[in-house]
DNA sequence: TTATCATATGAATATATGTTCATATATTTG
DNA sequence: CAAATATATGAACATATATTCATATGATAA
């Protein structure tokens, strides 16, 4: 209930509240790892931006990142963020 | 997992997204109402800014808010959202 | 060893969000 | 009705976040 913890709290939910953050978990939620042109393949997502989205996630300790030969394999850090998604929908079918 | 949906999360999860506003929702998960007043109080916040955020806030269907002659009692509209702080706690204790 | 593919980076710009301050509105009380 | 109290609003400003574009880096293959 503390300010400190309600700003931490604050900094991970700031660092997926997009939507194409939220799809990239979505995807990483049923797929344990998948590299950036997969990723991009998938959402539609310009090549830059994307890498920008997934740098910042991956900064903010949200996704873990591996590289293998030319490809990055990325993936949750925390698989209980997905559960964030569950809760949101349920909020706003309300 | 489409498109769509994600946005509207967003959408949601951008208006909770900051400190202040989750230790609002904090306080509304255990007071079931609270007015402006004792929400400041509470929360050592300015009287306008908080208005701003609480506004905001109702505005984006995150919080109720009933008059009662001078005052104001804001409550959760949807209490699913409580979860989402226990949830994020998990994901930052990793 | 250069051409190619996958990804990242940085600067510029656009857009959104948070904060402050002055002031407005609504309600109650004297 | 005037004063006091509780809350909201709007404009100005500050700061953060998202997007684009050009270019860099790293890795593999020809």
């Amino acid at each position: 209930m503390d300010t400190i913890n309600m700003d931490e709290a604050a900094y991970t939910l700031k660092a997926i509240a997009h939507g194409t953050r939220l799809h990239i978990i979505s995807l990483l939620t049923l797929n344990e790892e998948l590299n950036v042109s997969q990723i991009g393949t998938l959402l539609q997502c310009e090549q830059s931006l994307l890498s920008h989205h997934l740098t910042d996630m991956r900064a903010k300790g949200i996704l873990n990142c591996k590289r293998d030969g030319k490809n990055c394999y990325y993936s949750l850090k925390n698989k209980h963020i997905s559960q964030i998604i569950e809760c949101i929908k349920l909020c706003n079918c309300t």
